[in-house]
DNA sequence: CTAGCAACTCAAGCCGACTTGAGGTCAAGC
DNA sequence: GCTTGACCTCAAGTCGGCTTGAGTTGCTAG
């Protein structure tokens, strides 16, 4: 199977190539070798970066990405916790989704202003209350994911 | 209406008081008026901090969520581009919910590496196309959101 | 053989979103 | 009338995730 230079990587992913040289920096990627100076990859890196990217758009931290999909695909965390960590990622599916009716209605919507609205404040509603339920359990600090 | 003082909102927002006071500096939020040197607050600013909150994790940053929920809930942007937001979060949604099941097989996965299971592989094949799609459009920089 | 050019390393810089700290203000309760 | 505690301002610091720039190396084509 053919190796990759990190410019057709790059090419494939979007991804500049001083971001996987980053991402190698932080444990998430490494190439199969060097020719020279050069990284050489695995054609399945690019599976590798799909996971990172998707993990980004999710919030998680490169961090986070790296316990979920550990070492060349093995995961690093128990079973039970990458349950949780899939359990979060729905609910806040559920939030994108809300928060995509919300910007719906605003486009559509006649009111001086949002909050003159009753659609828009049920709307609302039910998301003030998982955000107060969120932020009693951390203590306001940056997102459980 | 009882007006809240900073702590207040903090509390019942679950964001500390020195967020409120950023967000206020970048045009999110202000308080209807001051109380000797105060801040004071109508009720409906949760509401608007319930906005802010979904938009940030929905991955906007400050200013995008300003132009989309702007001057106390009158959208900045026109209708067109409102809808195209929306769209843009739906997709993000769908995103979410394959890295969800991309997470839920990898807890229950036997496979040495998911990299050597099948089923994992085309998990991932539809969102390396998507990946690849945005990443030609864009240059790879900066989530379009 | 040598010129190019893509890649390399390493340190420094940048942006967003806050937090922290030092030092100041003020209304409320004793 | 004084203390206390919540709030204030402003400057500086932090952290994650890269990018930028300067100076270096080495495969490849002419």
């Amino acid at each position: 199977m053919k190796l990759l230079d990190i410019g057709e990587v790059s090419e494939a992913s979007g991804l500049p190539a001083s971001a996987l040289r980053y991402y190698e920096e932080q444990g998430l990627i490494a190439p199969a070798g060097r020719r020279g100076l050069r990284r050489q990859y695995e054609p399945e890196v690019l599976m590798q970066l799909t996971l990172i990217s998707m993990g980004k758009a999710a919030g998680f931290t490169l961090d986070e990405i790296g316990s979920i999909f550990g070492n060349r695909g093995r995961p690093v965390l128990p079973r039970e916790e990458l349950h949780q960590k899939a359990d979060a990622l729905e609910r806040q599916m559920r939030e994108l989704g809300a928060l995509a009716k919300a910007v719906r209605h605003v486009a559509n919507c006649q009111a001086e202003s949002q909050f003159d609205c009753q659609a828009f404040q049920r709307l609302m509603r039910v998301n003030i209350k998982t955000m107060q339920r969120r932020a009693r359990k951390n203590g306001g600090r940056k997102a459980p994911v």
